[in-house]
DNA sequence: GTGCATGCAAATCTTTTGCACTCTT
DNA sequence: AAGAGTGCAAAAGATTTGCATGCAC
């Protein structure tokens, strides 16, 4: 845990960013919740309540851009709501690297799906002349966990 | 075509509700473009444009809504972009009809594409506990014509 | 010391809400 | 005449931008 939050910081180096308080207090925070994916918004509000760290809200922000530049964070948007980030615990580091996630709208879990479900589809359409084909995919309920509670 | 828009009012009518200036309005300008998805915002302005049509912007987002209701509309909503609706030509008025749009970023063009790539994931999902699940698919890219030139 | 990164203020963009007035029925 | 629907103003929520200051290196 705190290895992950001290390789993270090393990410940061060894790509000639700085390692600031502000970088340190939203990594803290992704860290602590890591199995959630939190707003930039809840972020912001949890380094302000733990009175030890401090980040400005708009900080927030760009630093969630640095680091989903850098792969350290996933982006997660479902509609209607603000975007999600988490950190990546997914070590390979392959650009091909794509998933889709679940997020339970009760606790916040997100869980990411290994494959595609689209790709078979994109595929029929590039036959058909399509191109530069993108898409994104949410999926939203309630856990197992929060289902039964 | 004009059938068509004589047929949407009449739905209108049918639902208690007034054939009013603006909804004409917003009609109008959906059915003149029956096959691309507007936003709220471009609805507006090509009503501005007109000059015989007239309708507040905020009102257009309100008629929207309303016709999103009765599903004359359909409602599209892809990332980083305001949402966009276009006239719901499919006429089987199921309930469970069910879509995924793709939208070619060049012309706007908005196709629905039959069945749900989805719901094979949902039901594994359901197996394993999962409840209320709800799902948003966006796909966009060139369409075949774009391509071309 | 240098300049990357931050904090603060303000702007932007999309959408919603409140309320008095107007037009459809 | 009644009240559904509109127009205008303003608010709301998420995110971005500009700029002077400050902190990591």
């Amino acid at each position: 845990m705190e290895n992950n939050l001290d390789q993270f910081l090393q990410t940061l180096k060894n790509n000639k960013l700085r390692v600031t308080q502000s970088r340190i207090a939203v990594a803290t925070v992704l860290f602590k919740n890591s199995n959630q994916a939190l707003t930039p918004e809840e972020i912001f509000q949890k380094i302000d309540a733990s009175k030890k760290l401090h980040c400005d809200q708009v900080s927030v922000y760009r630093i969630l851009a640095t680091l989903e530049e850098l792969s350290l964070v996933t982006k997660s948007k479902f509609q209607g709501e603000a975007s999600r980030y988490m950190v990546n615990l997914c070590k390979d580091k392959e650009d091909n690297h794509h998933e889709h996630y679940f997020k339970c709208y009760s606790c916040n879990l997100v869980e990411p799906f290994k494959g595609c479900l689209v790709s078979k589809k994109e595929k029929e359409l590039e036959k058909a002349g399509y191109t530069e084909l993108k898409h994104h995919l949410e999926i939203t309920g309630l856990c197992p966990s929060c289902t039964l509670s």
